[in-house]
DNA sequence: GTACGCATAAACATTA
DNA sequence: CTAATGTTTATGCGTA
């Protein structure tokens, strides 16, 4: 699905879209990022930095941030604990000399947020330790609308930035999104429109899940392998039916309407779907959205 | 003063 | 056993 909203007239979901983010070069910061002391790989490759304090200051963004980014930026929208550090040292060379806490302080912040979900590695690829982490798709407005504000923040107090001593001599701005910014394939597949709705906190339900519970991904659990094993009295992931994934993956969007459409065709509203996400994720492993729609099918 | 978000540290358990 | 990973608790700081 192209990216609703018609990229060459309209400039509101650019920056709710991910190309921007999605190009690491737009990403990361376009000019060499200064540092407060010499870190020799680099400054030998480098010799004559410009206008650069000596070391690199801390980034403006929180580590869900990080992370968040890190996870935008893999190719398949998740990435183990150790490429999200990998992300995080070759996007921000801070972190290459920073003291090891920080590491910790990303895996706080995986296990402790809920907008990021593990998933579960198959066995048959299992090669590495531990699990895959994705963003949640409900939080993902609220992830951009943050980097949105740090963007403008930066763009547009760029003398303010300079007298801040959080970001005294960075250059983190987020590039400002052109319309010309080429789109991969891959993400002009996961561009969302913005809601109508002015509040970052309402999910605008996106197009497609950035946490690719697709059933046609066998790495991961999809939501019919949820219901096989859960029908079967395996046990399951306590969160796994709760994943708002399964909502995710029946999403259409008509123009500015939403719907959530549900196996058999029934359509809800959006305020209906927004009642649903919540008692989806507050009633864990809830066996059907159906029930919780009120008898449903 | 309080609540909240965030960063940081640490202890501990689990897993490859 | 070791190191990486994941969970949980505690604490401090800044801000609204």
């Amino acid at each position: 699905m192209p990216c609703l909203g018609s990229p060459s007239t309209s400039d509101q979901g650019d920056l709710t879209c991910l190309n921007w983010l999605h190009q690491r070069g737009n990403l990361l910061p376009l000019q060499p990022l200064p540092r407060m002391t010499p870190l020799p790989q680099l400054e030998s490759q480098n010799p004559t930095p410009t206008r650069h304090p000596p070391s690199p200051s801390k980034p403006p963004y929180s580590f869900s941030s990080l992370i968040f980014m890190a996870i935008e930026d893999s190719p398949d929208k998740r990435l183990p604990v150790k490429g999200i550090y990998e992300w995080i040292v070759n996007s921000f060379p801070y972190y290459q000399a920073a003291p090891g806490g920080w590491r910790n302080s990303v895996r706080h912040n995986l296990s402790l947020s809920k907008s990021f979900r593990r998933i579960h590695r198959d066995k048959g690829q299992s090669v590495g330790k531990g699990s895959l982490w994705c963003v949640s798709p409900e939080y993902r407005p609220a992830f951009l609308e943050v980097l949105r504000k740090t963007h403008y923040y930066n763009a547009t107090n760029d003398r303010l930035l300079s007298n801040t001593p959080l970001l005294e001599g960075t250059d983190y701005e987020v590039p400002v999104v052109s319309g010309t910014v080429e789109i991969s394939d891959s993400l002009s597949q996961t561009l969302l429109l913005s809601s109508p709705s002015p509040s970052a906190l309402t999910p605008p339900l996106s197009l497609n899940p950035v946490c690719p519970l697709t059933p046609e991904d066998d790495e991961l659990v999809s939501m019919e392998t949820v219901e096989y094993e859960e029908a079967a009295g395996e046990e399951m992931e306590k969160d796994s039916l709760s994943d708002s994934g399964y909502i995710e993956l029946h999403y259409y969007q008509y123009h500015q309407y939403q719907y959530l459409v549900l196996p058999g065709d029934t359509e809800l509203d959006l305020e209906t779907v927004e009642i649903l996400q919540l008692d989806a994720e507050a009633q864990e492993a809830a066996g059907s959205l159906l029930d919780l729609a009120g008898g449903g099918q």
